[in-house]
DNA sequence: ACCTGAACACCGTTCAAGT
DNA sequence: ACCTGAACACCGTTCAAGT
């Protein structure tokens, strides 16, 4: 195998006459999705954008779900090219670590906002893989470091539960925000067009002075900051917990 | 309205010869996801679940999407039936107030599993209102509570943001535990039955020793403390800002 | 070896038609 | 007023057939 490419190098000696592959279906449903959303990732259109009929594709891919599946996978697996993870030492603490984790991560989630509910949301293969870190090389690369840096097994585990959880909720919210934009198409649909009775939650902003009073600060983004906070108070949590 | 079945009282005169209605649509969805999983919900199923054909939905559901809505907002409207919020008095503090409001929350999590991703990736109506708590109403019941015991209107809006991403991130993990078991008809699948070039993180679990030897570890399920551990340490780091 | 045509069962949705 | 039949465009997926 190519490191690089993650092809067989008689492959890449194919001079390019085989149009598919696996990983560059992955790569254009991920492209797909980051342009037009994931509601709109179709087997149909997908074999369209690669210049091919839908069957196609069969033949390097399980089926829809295991081609979310992989797109899942080569996300994750982005985390360890991070080209500053070398920049970490074992001089390092896990301090800095957690914190290169959870900016690669984050970084992950901002350049994919549309697929980053996939990787929160799909059911890991494993119980003990905990989205948004679901991949064995991950945790296995998170629990060394932890462990090798002092950190009991069972204080390894739960850092870990805590780290994901925090992920989780920041990164999905956060990914939210910026993937309302390109979302599934999102509609004018001209109010009062629809004669269902709704009981559709257009009851005035009147009705509730402090949401309409605080709307404007409501509507500022401010993740990143809170993050930072966030995640410096979770170190500390995990520190006072160890040393307790 | 008749505050217990939201139903109109002429309607209920009607001796039932009206079968349909948009409440009992939308309960007996939510029942479908809790049994059968998200991805089972179909228009045509659901109407064979309520013994008529699909197309008579539409006259009490804008389509499917609206049909999603109606779930989320059914349920999140849940919270303000809630018995015990009538124990919290002004004179108990917001501590109170989002120790309630959390367990209401995650009480809604683990009573419905399948459809908390819903609550948790749909997105919001408006860019002020976060999962999981996008209600107007309780919203605003956030904001004024914390504001009557003492927030400035800057920290109320902070904390909302705050125990959002909290919620998020710990519940849709718990919710994610439990809708395994009824999620979307995981087939067993026998192994090496395909021929596709999968990339397969089948690597076996010896290349990764540390995960090896903590797998029980990690699979234990220790939600309910862990939240709990989770949400005093949110409710000390509120306290602290506001008195800072 | 790799891609496709045709086919199947199933979707969401619309609308004219039934009662 | 409420439900349905028929139809349309679109799905995912299989498999025999083409090159």
């Amino acid at each position: 195998m190519n490191e690089e490419t993650g092809l067989d190098t008689d492959e890449r000696a194919d001079h390019g006459r085989r149009v598919l592959s696996r990983e560059r279906i992955i790569l254009t449903a991920i492209d797909f999705v980051d342009k037009r959303g994931l509601t709109a990732l179709t087997m149909r259109r997908l074999g369209r954008e690669l210049g091919v009929e839908a069957m196609s594709l069969y033949r390097y891919v399980n089926g829809r779900e295991d081609l979310l599946e992989g797109i899942v996978d080569h996300m994750v697996a982005q985390l360890h090219l991070d080209p500053d993870r070398s920049e970490l030492g074992p001089a390092d603490g896990w301090q800095a670590y957690l914190q290169w984790l959870a900016h690669g991560v984050r970084a992950l989630a901002r350049e994919h906002p549309n697929v980053f509910p996939l990787i929160a949301t799909r059911h890991p293969a494993a119980p003990w893989l905990r989205p948004p870190l679901r991949s064995l090389r991950v945790v296995e690369d998170f629990l060394t470091t932890l462990i090798t840096r002092g950190f009991s097994d069972d204080r390894a585990v739960l850092a870990y539960r805590a780290f994901s959880s925090f992920l989780l909720g920041h990164l999905l919210l956060e990914a939210s925000l910026l993937g309302a934009e390109t979302g599934p198409a999102e509609e004018p649909l001209d109010e009062g067009a629809s004669d269902v009775p709704n009981a559709d939650q257009e009851l005035s902003l009147d009705m509730f002075p402090h949401v309409q009073r605080l709307e404007a600060q409501l509507s500022e983004d401010h993740s990143a900051p809170e993050f930072e906070r966030a995640l410096e108070d979770l170190l500390d949590r995990l520190d006072r917990e160890i040393t307790e």
